[in-house]
DNA sequence: GCCTCCGAATAACCCAAGTTATTTTTGCAG
DNA sequence: CTGCAAAAATAACTTGGGTTATTCGGAGGC
């Protein structure tokens, strides 16, 4: 595999324009890959936490068990995300992590992200401030969750996948692929599996949202993303500002030359 | 005032042993003491954000207005508290900020961060520990609102209010000051304020919670917790085996480039 | 002292979403 | 192709919490 085709350096390069050997440690941080199966669980509340994991192929949602029997999803990854941070600083895992589809998973120790804090200021930055988004998207979706109707949190989450997938791959018009049962996506909702099969009969006869098994297509996703009061102010804020600051500051002056558009 | 006095120093003194050195990076953010009133608002959303400030006396809350009119209170800040971490990738606020009670704040700006992270790995860490505990907590009270009743709902908060309090100021059994109002639950907790109203009705029925004006009583705090489904892991979770290593490194001089192999 | 205002308590009524149950569709193993 | 199991659709019924309205009580202004 070619560094070009890292996601994670892919993903880090839409907040900063990388040098060569900011690519060299994060690309560092994807080797020895491990196949893992749908289903398959890579760790579950309360199992020993040492090390983070990079998911190059496939989805992942990391979740919470319930007392009644219930259990919340609270986070769905993508190829490129980091999973784990969460635990940076805890030496227990707080919440499980189990694939959704087939695909291929990076282990990396908990010191590897110390290393990057010793090495570049530039990806430290990053990180931070892929740290900040997170917790910005995590509010997010507990003011959804907190606040809004069925309809309502259904359509924000449909066009948030939309949004994020839009980041690394090109959707053709608002179709993509959400291999995720009415059940999971009920746990992510806080909803029962029956309301979102209703809510996605609603969509249907409104013709806003086409869905077909695991392919959905978004009719209309300006119109979606009103319905949801989606703010996405937070998704184009630029961060060029900040972070072209710590280039010029690592570099001694010089002019960038690593453009990664 | 005295280093020793910083709530900053205080904050971070409890994750890791700091050097001289550090401390002195840490005090630097705490230069400008505002008074702020009751009822003062710092920011409203949208604003410019480039400062965050700690808050050294007095409580307060942020928030995001909806657009139906109702609002979401995000989180309750107490002394100590770094406020304003979230917009660290953004150039906006995202959420309003408003006090309390009458209090004392100190802002400093986004850019000393960047500072802190070109001069020390330790605060670095801490302050991403800091970050990953922050996560952890809005991540259980994303779980509180989607997937608990009313009653757990606000037996949670409660308990968590009693929990935060505890680790700085002694609490005579269950007794502490809660100056919000019931609509100020309500929309902390997704729930209308007579809903809140009847839940502290419920409580005192059962004489689990009492509640005079502010003053709130946790007649049995284990049964609240166990009402609630607490989860007190996150804690005390013990996080001095990761910075311990990092203060061996610093101190040994000992410039470790990570391996790419 | 009295008046006003805001927060709280309580009741009556309503609706969004949960629950349970039944049927239909889809995927897949043999 | 057949049979089986899991996922999805739909309907009937229930309920937790929202909404509106009214009353009550304490704190502050004059």
């Amino acid at each position: 595999m070619d560094q070009q085709d890292s996601c994670i350096v892919r993903l880090f390069s839409n907040y900063c324009a990388l040098s060569e050997k900011d690519k060299e440690l994060l690309f560092a941080l994807e080797q020895s890959p491990t196949e893992v199966r749908a289903g398959e669980t890579l760790w579950k509340e309360c199992d020993r936490a040492s090390e983070f994991c990079t998911i190059r192929r496939g989805w992942a949602y990391s979740y919470r068990n319930l007392g009644d029997g219930s259990r919340q999803i609270l986070e769905i990854y993508l190829p490129g995300d980091i999973i784990g941070m969460r635990e940076f600083a805890f030496s227990q895992r707080l919440s499980g992590v189990t694939m959704i589809d087939d695909g291929v998973i990076c282990y990396f120790p908990h010191r590897r992200l110390l290393d990057i804090f010793r090495s570049s200021t530039t990806l430290t930055a990053v990180l931070f401030a892929i740290a900040s988004r997170h917790q910005v998207l995590l509010t997010e979706r507990l003011v959804n969750l907190a606040r809004r109707s069925a309809y309502q949190r259904l359509a924000h989450f449909l066009y948030e996948m939309y949004e994020r997938l839009g980041q690394t791959d090109s959707l053709s018009d608002g179709h993509f692929r959400l291999p995720l049962s009415q059940e999971q996506l009920g746990d992510a909702l806080g909803l029962s599996s029956v309301h979102i099969s209703r809510t996605f009969s609603t969509f249907r006869e409104e013709g806003l949202v086409l869905r077909e098994r695991h392919r959905i297509c978004l009719v209309d996703p300006l119109k979606l993303a009103a319905v949801a009061e989606f703010d996405s102010r937070y998704l184009n804020d630029s961060l060029r500002p900040l972070f072209s600051d710590i280039e010029f500051k690592e570099r001694g002056g010089e002019v960038n030359e690593v453009r990664t558009e």
